[in-house]
DNA sequence: TCTGGGGTCCTAGGACCC
DNA sequence: TCTGGGGTCCTAGGACCC
C-alpha cells in the first residue's frame, strides 16, 4: 500500500479544459493563438452572446454570456468565430480516451470536464505525476490546456481545479481546508449561486468559513436540507463516488430555440414546435430511449417562461406523437402574446426495449379486463416484480448504444485536415 | 433592438388513496 | 357530523451549472 494513499479514502482528480471551445478553434487554427477570440452565436438571429472566450479576451473584461455587442465595445480586434460542435465533441472524445488510460474510473460531467477515481492507479505514479502525465499529454496530442484538481472527493477536487489556471495542478487535502477554501466567498463555491449567496448573507453568511462553522436552525430555516449540505462540502465531506455509467442515465432529453423575431403567429409557432419535435425525436432514437412526459416552454419578450407538461398514456418517441402531445399543450397553454422561445422535452425516459416490454403489459391488462382485479395484478407481478408497473427500471448493466463506437482519431492534424 | 441552449436536482401544492 | 395522518403521483417553477 502506498503511503500517500489514505487507509479508505480515495484520490479523485478533476480535469477542466481551459476556455474549452476557444481552445479547440486554436488547437485547429494555430494562428488563433495569443489573440483575443471569442465563440457566439449568430446576432441576427438574436443568438449574439458570448459563449466562450479566450483569456486575451477574458483580459478585455470579455465574459461568458455577454452579448456580443457589449463584448465588441470591450474589445473592438475581438475574434469572433461561430460555435462548431463537431469538432468540440471530437475534442472531447479524445480528452476523455486519454483519461481513461489512467483509470477505468472516469465520469465525464460535461463536454469539458470530468471526475477520475485514481485510488487504484498507484502503478501509473503519484497522483501528481498522474495529474502532470495528464496534463501533457492532453496537451501534446490534443494541443489543448487543462487545470487538474487533486482530492479525496469530488467537490474539493472541483474546487481544487478551479483555483489555477490555465494549466494548473492544484492539490487540496483536508489539511488545506481552513487556509485555501474558507478565506473565498461563499459565491465562489460550486452549488452556490447569486440567489443563494444573497439568502446566506441574510444570516451573516459571507466567506466559506461562515457557511462551514454556520448555525445549522438558520441554515435550514433560509436554504432546507440544501443548507446543510453545503455546509458539509464547506467542510471538505462530499460521499459522491465517481460513476462512469451516470452520462447513461438520461433524465430527459430536449431541444428549445429563440426565435429570429417575436411572433404572435399560430402557425409559424406550431412549425417551430414540429422541428423541435423533430429534432428530439432524433436524438431520442440515436439513444434508444422513449419518454413518458412531454413538456413544452413558451419564453415571451419580458422573459418570462412557463413550462407545461403532461404525463402521456403510452411511451413516446417519435415525431408525430411528439408533436400530438406537444400542439395540444401549446394550443391550450399559450395566450396569444408573441412569443420569444419555444422548447420542447421528452421526460421520464427509459430504454426502448424496456418500454416495449411495459406495452405487452398494458395489452395483458386490457386482455383480462373481464377478470377479477388480484388476478391482472399477479399475473403483472410475478411477470416483473412489484415496482415494475409504474416505473421503468433501469438496468444497471445498460451498454452505451452510441458515442463509443465514434471516431476517437481525435489530435492536431486531425484537428487541421 | 441585452441576456443561448443543454441539462439536473429540489420544492411545494393538490389529487388521491388507505 | 366537520375532519387525522401518511404516502405517492403529477405538475409547475426555481436555482444552479457548463
Amino acid at each position: 500500500m502506498n503511503s500517500l494513499y489514505p487507509k479508505n479514502g480515495r484520490v479523485i482528480l478533476h480535469v477542466d479544459m481551459n476556455s474549452f471551445y476557444a481552445s479547440v478553434e486554436m488547437a485547429f487554427d494555430p494562428s488563433l493563438k495569443g489573440k483575443p477570440l471569442a465563440i457566439a452565436g449568430n446576432p441576427k438571429e438574436r443568438k449574439g452572446i458570448i459563449v466562450t472566450c479566450s483569456y486575451e479576451a477574458r483580459s478585455f473584461g470579455v465574459k461568458t454570456t455577454m452579448p456580443l455587442w457589449e463584448a465588441r465595445k470591450l474589445c473592438p480586434d475581438l475574434i469572433i468565430k461561430t460555435p462548431n460542435f463537431d469538432r468540440y465533441r471530437a475534442a472531447s472524445r479524445g480528452m476523455f480516451d486519454i483519461l481513461r488510460q489512467y483509470s477505468e474510473l472516469v465520469e465525464p460531467v460535461s463536454i469539458d470536464e470530468g471526475y477520475i477515481d485514481i485510488t487504484d492507479s498507484y502503478e501509473k505514479g503519484s497522483p501528481l505525476e498522474i495529474a502532470s502525465s495528464i496534463q501533457h499529454q492532453i496537451k501534446s496530442q490534443l494541443d489543448l490546456p487543462c487545470s487538474i484538481g487533486i482530492a479525496p472527493n469530488k467537490f474539493l477536487a472541483k474546487t481544487a481545479s478551479d483555483m489555477k489556471k490555465p494549466m494548473g495542478i492544484t492539490v487540496l487535502r483536508k489539511r488545506d481546508i481552513p487556509g485555501k477554501l474558507w478565506p473565498l466567498p461563499v459565491i465562489e463555491m460550486h452549488g452556490v449561486g447569486s440567489k443563494t449567496a444573497e439568502k446566506l448573507e441574510t444570516i451573516g453568511v459571507v466567506t466559506c468559513k461562515d457557511l462551514a462553522t454556520a448555525n445549522e436552525i438558520q441554515l435550514k430555516s433560509v436554504l432546507g436540507i440544501n443548507g446543510l449540505r453545503l455546509k458539509e462540502r464547506a467542510n471538505g465531506i462530499d460521499r459522491r463516488v465517481v460513476d462512469p455509467d451516470s452520462i447513461y442515465d438520461y433524465k430527459s432529453v430536449g431541444n428549445s430555440t429563440t426565435l429570429p423575431r417575436d411572433t404572435a403567429n399560430q402557425s409559424e409557432l406550431l412549425s417551430t414546435i414540429e422541428k423541435l419535435c423533430a429534432k428530439v425525436s432524433q436524438r431520442l432514437h440515436q439513444k434508444d430511449v422513449v419518454g413518458t412526459t412531454v413538456q413544452i416552454m413558451i419564453r415571451d419578450k419580458y422573459r418570462k417562461t412557463i413550462t407545461r407538461s403532461r404525463k402521456t398514456e403510452n411511451p413516446v418517441s417519435t415525431k408525430e406523437d411528439l408533436f400530438q402531445h406537444a400542439r395540444q399543450l401549446f394550443l391550450k397553454h399559450w395566450n396569444g402574446d408573441p412569443v420569444r422561445l419555444l422548447g420542447v422535452t421528452a421526460q421520464d425516459l427509459m430504454e426502448k426495449n424496456e418500454a416495449t416490454e411495459q406495452l405487452d403489459l398494458f395489452s395483458y391488462e386490457s386482455a383480462a379486463k373481464e377478470e377479477p382485479l388480484y388476478n391482472v395484478l399477479s399475473q403483472l407481478q410475478e411477470k416483473f416484480g412489484k415496482d415494475a408497473i409504474s416505473k421503468g427500471v433501469r438496468g444497471k448493466d445498460k451498454k452505451p448504444s452510441y458515442d463509443t463506437k465514434q471516431d476517437t482519431s481525435f489530435n492536431k492534424d486531425f484537428l487541421r485536415d
